[in-house]
DNA sequence: TCTTTGTTAGTTTTT
DNA sequence: CTAACAAAGA
């Protein structure tokens, strides 16, 4: 693009008043909003200091200011300081440069100073919110009843930055300016989507969808004497939940807990600045007060002209900050709300949306007290980019129908609505070739290899290249998919096969296998600690049993020992890890980001090589992520999260990991904050004082609200639509097994194909099997802890004894086991007396209930097993699990099935995921019959036979 | 035949 | 939090 068209020059040249645009993807957003600002600066009127132009990354400011410098009249350095650049980078500038008095304007005696630092690590963050709340537990007594009910600190956290973005701050006494009206909710609102949701369906023979999910209040749950009961609630004998049940779950006395919140919130506050640190909350948070309380600043700092990039993806702290710091009506925000895929980070899609009604409303809020915006004088002018120069009609047109697909059964879409608000975009491809496909296979990976080899050369998937029609190579297919895990065992697959293929974005750096050999290897060089030789004897190939013998021996190989001499000669840990990489040929991107991590953190502060590993431990732990450069050649196939390819395009566009449960996940859910359940943060869970475990209450109103509110897939919609969109020609969507409900629903018939990938430099066509798959076995397969909460026990086993028996069962071993009571009951036997064998054979400490994580390795192949354990058991060095299940048999999906009693124990290294042994005992008629050792692939065998299903590491 | 109720498996995105 | 299934009720 070279010379803009006519709905973007209109842009260029409209430079006074207020701007909305909505710019769909491929029309020459940036081009146009560069093109707009070196329109501005050269008219020799405004100076580059004059125009503020704000963008949400940092990579989209320094590509903003590059193309401008390459289309105007200003230079690289007359533009560097130009205001360019994010909203977090520009409150950051602001004060330090001004803002020394900020938190004064709060009542909070401190000051922001040079010497103030961002924390812009989560995981810091919430070490020291921990922290924080550890002390205000200890002096807030007055709170304790809230205090006792939080059980994850960081959750409230989480609520402090979601008010933040709404522009919601505690002041001394109460909330600055409006912000209390947030808090308390707006019951009409609340109504309307009740009675929208308590409508009687098919006619009226079918009750509403909030009777249907409320059958399930109170499943499993104890809740306090005062809740109402499941009838009360539902109604009996009627299509829709009562009258009144809206009022009943709309809470109106919040006092107290407002109160709570408000101390918290203040009481971080305070703590942070005296720590000496703020937030990117933080950081908009004292901007915003600074803007709106400091007239003369406000004034001076005031641009001329404010431009705003991808505006769908601010938030409402972002939005008023825009206004506060536009002098002039001369606001131009430029976004889709088809693309808004940000609410996790408080984007808010209404910026966009309802673009006129929020600009009234916030104006009017800013100005209730003095004039602090002048804005709006001539209204709303509307401008559209509707010429597509990225894909072809087909794809638009397919992207678009995703807007108006279900994405689950019970999804109620009205397409009318959508594509009302949809801009209709005009491809102007010059060849109008197309292929729209879908593939489906077990081994998805292979699958979506298989597929990416076929398409590679063939003239049916041509690309334009130069004005021609080509035959694609590796380097125009981009493989997309909602999560990071699926791009990196993709990735894993295809380097089996020497299938050139890079990941681009965000990695987990230090759970990738360079960093943990080469922490492994200075934790050997450190003090040849048994979890550095495990992981490297196993990369090494040596079996399971192996590892422990050498382990045990400390009969190390002898080309190791050598390695590690060679080591402790290396000039520092840069040099460690040089070697490390080069002896396991690492060279690509991972490699290069690990030792730029290590390096830069070594300069940065006095690190001994101890201090250097728990360094990495914690990386481990935390899972933080760091972006990694293409590692692969130039002709490769990208794989990256939907997340990360905004603004990207690639000219075919494979859309993997379109499975059923997978995409969409969860659905997205009411936000935390919103008019029902404003503070998003109520009882959860009460431990009873009178009970030595944890008996669980839970709070009634939030289990009911949560049942009674629509669960929403739009923005699932849109992150669809935004990977569809990124195709200039062709698409693919590929699922394993059972494709998701929008892959379903679209309009495009489902193929298979043979995953059989080529190895790239065999050129032939040898097939690998991969993988190791066990089908899930059919039918209920045991007791789990969960049972044991629940009040009414369901009937229906086939030896008539019943569910009541298992739970019965369980909750006599957790209270044996805590030492709560030790005879048992009678009707119980044999069971009960298995228990007890069971567990005198125990001593230690037990704990119930806990999540365990069971690695093992099979056929040379890492598997872990994961599940919910009974109890588990914790002596130094050894962690053991406790599974009970009842010897019953059951009938499940008209078959038969045994069941027996598996006990598992896991010994040491939990953190390298490497060394296990497994022991397992199982009771059959009444009899503890022991295996002791059993082989590994034994146990496999066991537990699949259990319905325990193995995943990949 | 349609509706209601109960049960189970699987389960993120990142400035 | 949903789909899918099973089973009982109307």
């Amino acid at each position: 693009m070279t010379e803009p068209n006519g709905q973007q020059r209109r842009l260029i040249e409209s430079t006074e008043g207020v701007h909305l645009v909505d710019a769909g993807p491929g029309t020459g957003k940036t081009f146009t909003i560069t093109r707009r600002y070196a329109n501005l600066v050269d008219g020799g009127d405004v100076e580059p200091d004059d125009v503020l132009l704000v963008t949400f990354t940092n990579n989209a400011a320094t590509e903003m200011r590059d193309r401008i410098v390459a289309h105007s009249d200003y230079g690289v350095r007359e533009l560097r300081d130009a205001p360019i650049g994010t909203f977090h980078g520009l409150c950051h500038d602001v004060l330090l440069e001004h803002g020394v008095h900020a938190p004064t304007l709060l009542g909070i005696d401190d000051r922001i100073t040079r010497a103030t630092r961002l924390v812009d690590d989560e995981t810091v963050e919430r070490e020291l919110f921990r922290e924080f709340y550890g002390r205000f537990a200890d002096d807030h007594p007055e709170h304790e009843p809230f205090l006792r009910v939080v059980e994850e600190p960081t959750e409230l956290l989480g609520l402090v930055n979601q008010l933040a973005a709404k522009g919601v701050f505690p002041t001394e006494e109460g909330w600055y300016r409006n912000g209390e009206r947030h808090l308390d909710g707006d019951f009409e609102a609340f109504a309307e989507t009740f009675e929208a949701g308590n409508r009687p369906r098919n006619g009226g023979g079918k009750q509403s969808r909030i009777r249907e999910r409320l059958g399930s209040y109170g499943r499993g749950k104890c809740y306090r004497a005062d809740a109402p009961s499941r009838a009360e609630l539902r109604g009996e004998g009627t299509k829709r939940v009562p009258d009144g049940t809206a009022e009943l779950l709309f809470e109106d006395d919040r006092e107290a807990l407002k109160s709570f919140v408000h101390d918290v919130y203040r009481g971080y506050l305070a703590f942070a600045l005296r720590r000496n640190y703020l937030t990117f909350g933080f950081l908009q948070l004292f901007a915003f007060v600074l803007l709106c309380e400091d007239h003369d600043l406000r004034e001076e700092l005031a641009f001329e002209h404010v431009m705003v990039d991808e505006f769908q993806d601010s938030s409402e702290i972002q939005f008023k900050l825009a206004l506060l710091l536009a002098g002039t009506d001369n606001l131009c925000v430029v976004g889709d709300w088809k693309q808004s895929i940000y609410s996790f980070q408080y984007a808010a899609v209404e910026n966009v949306a309802e673009f006129e009604a929020r600009l009234e409303r916030f104006a009017a809020e800013l100005n209730d007290d003095r004039e602090r915006v002048g804005l709006p004088i001539d209204g709303v002018s509307r401008l559209e980019l509707v010429e597509n120069y990225r894909s072809t009609q087909a794809i638009i047109d397919f992207a678009e129908r995703a807007l108006v697909t279900p994405a689950t059964g019970g999804d109620e879409v009205d397409p009318a609505a959508v594509r009302d608000r949809i801009v209709p975009l005009e491809s102007n491809a010059a060849f109008g070739n197309s292929r729209i496909e879908a593939i489906s296979h077990e081994d998805e990976h292979e699958a979506v290899l298989a597929k990416v080899q076929s398409i590679v050369g063939d003239e049916a998937y041509a690309i334009e290249r130069d004005g021609e029609l080509v035959a694609p190579g590796y380097g125009d297919v981009a493989v997309l998919t909602r999560t990071r895990d699926y791009g990196r065992e993709l990735l894993e697959v295809a380097r089996e096969y020497d299938l050139p293929m890079a990941y681009e974005g965000g990695v987990e750096l230090f759970r990738t296998d360079q960093a943990k050999l080469l922490l492994a290897w200075l934790r050997i060089l450190e003090s040849d600690a048994d979890r550095g030789w495990a992981v490297v004897l196993e990369e090494a190939g040596y079996s399971f049993e192996e590892v422990r013998h050498v382990l045990e021996e400390g009969t190390y190989p002898g080309n190791m020992r050598a390695f590690r001499t060679e080591l402790a000669g290396a000039n520092g840990v840069g040099g460690v890890a040089r070697r490390v990489f080069s002896r396991y040929g690492y060279d690509g991107g991972v490699a290069a980001t690990v030792l730029d991590a290590v390096e830069s953190v070594r300069a940065a502060t006095t690190m001994t090589r101890g201090d250097l590993i728990r360094f990495l431990e914690r990386g481990v732990e935390s899972g933080a992520t760091r972006e990694v450069s293409a590692g692969a050649g130039a002709d490769s196939v990208t794989v990256r999260t939907i997340h990360a390819t905004k603004g990207l395009e690639h000219p075919i566009v494979v859309l993997a990991n379109m499975n059923a449960n997978r995409f969409p996940p969860g659905g997205g859910g009411a936000g935390t904050i919103t008019f029902e359940d404003p503070l998003g943060l109520r009882a959860r869970r009460v431990y009873a004082e009178d009970h030595g475990h944890p008996h669980v209450y839970h709070d009634w109103r939030t289990d009911a609200l949560r049942r009674c509110l629509p669960t929403e897939y739009d923005e699932e919609r849109r992150l669809l639509y935004v990977a569809l969109t990124r195709a200039e020609r062709h698409l693919v969507f590929a699922a394993g097994g059972e494709p998701n409900a929008f892959l379903e629903e679209l309009p495009v018939d489902i193929g298979t194909v043979e995953p059989t990938v080529r190895r790239a430099d065999a050129g032939g066509t040898e097939q690998a099997t991969l993988g190791f798959s066990v089908p899930t076995p059919e039918g209920p397969v045991g007791y789990t802890p969960h049972t044991l909460m629940r009040e009414e026990a369901f009937s229906g086993t086939a030896d008539g004894r019943g569910a009541a028996y298992g739970t019965d069962v369980h909750e006599f071993a957790e209270r044996y086991a805590l030492g709560e009571t030790d005879d048992p009951p009678a009707r119980l036997e044999p069971d009960a007396g298995h228990v007890v064998d069971l567990l005198d054979s125990l001593g230690g400490e037990l704990r119930p209930e806990e999540e365990i994580v069971l690695p093992l390795e099979v056929d040379g192949e890492r598997v872990v097993l994961s599940g919910l354990a009974d109890l588990v058991h914790v002596r130094p060095g050894t962690v053991e699990v406790v599974d009970f299940k009842t010897d019953t048999t059951r009938r499940a999906h008209g078959e038969y099935r045994k069941q027996v009693s598996v006990y598992h124990r896991v010994l040491d290294e939990w953190f390298t995921d490497r060394t296990v042994d497994a022991h397992v005992h199982y009771t059959y008629d009444g009899d503890l019959v022991p295996v002791d050792p059993l082989p590994v692939t034994d146990l496999v065998d066991l537990l699949r036979e259990e319905g325990a299903t193995p995943t990949a590491p």
